[in-house]
DNA sequence: CTGAAAGCGCTTACAG
DNA sequence: CTGAAAGCGCTTACAG
């Protein structure tokens, strides 16, 4: 079997089929400009009967628009990005913009990747959760070579031009903190994957940016526990890379401890189902002899017994209020208005999981 | 402030500055064709001072690849999706591709919008989990027009000529209806999306096309209990709609039934989470009076007591499979090569959740 | 309302 | 190895 014609139809054949020039059929078919109500239902016709699909690139090219926004996270798979593409999405295709997806795998180099093909790529700007927050060049040059660039879930130092949508980590985990600390709890254990941070924390300061937000939840644990005149102790943060497995044994060396703590707080999801796991398997009895404490808010934490305590983060809102602010500073309007910064509220829901030390 | 310049500086920019042709200063910065080492270096030079950025829709709309690949799915909310979608930018990025998502909701209207949006920005090729796997006219034209499509999770009847990446459904429910059966279960409940299907899934046929997954699993579920030379009753088949909240009456309704099921299965993990809370909430003992199985072998089912017994489904190989297919088809080689079907299979994982019936 | 012509920013034969 | 010219498929002033 060979095919007659070789690629697909252009503006010029339905033009040629409607018996117009092709500036009648563009604005037939693009629906700008102005035309008869005759030449309208010729060129559709003929554009129909072809099979004519309109080639975005070469609109794009002209328009200087794609419609298309860039989105850079570091793992689609874990929920909490999960959740937040899907507010991106939710506010993205209904005001026509697709979305141009890439997973970093927390690899910066990927990241500086991304960016650079999305701008070849003429998205029309980019939403990213950066790898690394304190690296942060490629974005100020990417928004230096004119794309609109907003910062989700962490702020990236050296890049002062976006627009940031993150959460207020740090007041998250110290609310965390101090509802065990109101239960009575004085060791309180922690399991983070931001330890190495440790000394860096203690110091003062509260920049925010280039920081991960497990920094800053450690800090809010740190701070939570100085306000509260208690002496911090460095080997009740069990650092943890980011999967359960890591995690269960961060648990596992907290409970380990000579003088183990009472409670336990997590601070992320993945984490908190490792640590989850071995407390469990630990033996001791949740919230008799040790308190526990997750971090966002997913379905298995009501279906465990006892229900989990946790740090609800309202990941979805954040994806939609990262792609309205993209979608409104494209709008024109606010095109060279100054950084927005918008800063959501984390909320403790407390169940049972957590009870007055004994 | 106002500024100089523009728009970004372009090729010919590039090659004024660097003193040479554009067509040298394409061949140094797009790296095909032969240049010399002297006009690549003033080439690259000149284009870093400028901070030139290729136009990769000028490059697209000749070379004919956008090397963009697009995958609609009905929730990347749903673990299940998005453990697939990082199966799929795991094999595309490596291989110099991004990823135009969209987001149908199950709305197939907004399907038809997405495979005319992505075909229009001449995406190399689409992979797609259909909402609704009986209406695919508009992916047979997409294929039609010469894009190429992958399939995944639902095969769509109306559509031969796509590659398809699937679960073996019907065998995987079967399976675990078996595994109940054999532990001596003849009250087994089933939670699904699918019931409405009843009727003419109890027909004799076997055809997978144009069915959901969920429909495949309630015939599974079917054909286990007639091989088994049982009855099949109807009110033992409870339908909820694709939210927890659902399940969890649709569980209810199981339970309170005047003979009431020793084993409930659900076909799903968002139906599996709100059944098994709802069996927890009735204070039956599982599995001493109650068995449950899952679908989705996700971390929150080995942390509920007991552990969850459920079929594991192969999530991010099916993306895996499904990007490979794709890129495999572009590769040319197999560009009008037969479609391939790749069925994965599902494994039942035996935890603590199910017990002979007593 | 319509069309001829220019042009978006590249790549690709083609000739040298 | 290099460059002049054509062309990918559209949209946009501009003149009528």
């Amino acid at each position: 079997m060979t095919t007659e014609r070789t690629g697909s139809p252009s503006l010029i054949d339905v033009a040629r089929a409607a018996e117009v020039s092709t500036a009648t059929a563009g604005r037939a078919l693009g629906g700008y400009g102005q035309v008869s109500e005759r030449a309208r239902e010729r060129v559709l016709r003929a554009a129909a009967e072809l099979g004519y699909r309109t080639n975005s690139l070469a609109r794009s090219m002209i328009t200087g628009s794609t419609h298309t926004i860039g989105v850079i996270v570091t793992d689609v798979a874990n929920p909490f990005f999960a959740m937040a593409l899907r507010g991106i999405t939710d506010v993205a295709h209904p005001a026509g913009f697709e979305v141009l997806l890439v997973n970093t795998g927390r690899n910066v180099e990927a990241e500086q990747r991304a960016v650079t093909v999305m701008s070849e790529k003429r998205v029309d700007g980019i939403i990213v959760a950066a790898a690394r927050p304190s690296r942060g060049r490629h974005l100020k040059q990417t928004i230096d070579a004119g794309v609109p660039v907003v910062l989700l879930d962490r702020e990236v130092s050296g890049v002062s031009e976006a627009d940031t949508v993150t959460i207020d980590n740090e007041h998250a985990a110290g609310e965390a903190t101090r509802h065990l600390l109101e239960l009575g709890h004085r060791r309180i254990g922690l399991v983070t994957e931001a330890g190495d941070e440790f000394d860096r924390l203690r110091r003062p300061g509260n920049r925010r940016k280039g920081l991960l937000p497990s920094a800053l939840r450690l800090r809010g644990y740190l701070r939570a526990l100085e306000d509260a005149g208690l002496p911090v102790e460095e080997s009740l943060v069990a650092t943890a890379r980011y999967d359960r497995e890591s995690a269960y044994e961060a648990a596992g060396r907290l409970l380990a401890l000579p003088e183990p703590p009472s409670a336990v707080l997590c601070t992320d999801n993945v984490l908190a189902s490792g640590a989850y796991r071995a407390v469990q398997d630990s033996g001791l009895r949740i919230p008799e002899e040790i308190s526990v404490v997750g971090f966002d808010d997913e379905p298995w934490t009501t279906l465990v017994r006892p229900a989990l305590t946790v740090v609800e983060q309202p990941d979805y809102e954040l994806g939609l209020r990262a792609g309205r602010q993209l979608l409104h500073r494209l709008d024109g309007g606010s095109g060279s208005a100054k950084p927005q910064s918008v800063r959501l509220r984390a909320t403790l829901v407390v169940r049972d999981s957590t009870a007055c030390r004994r």
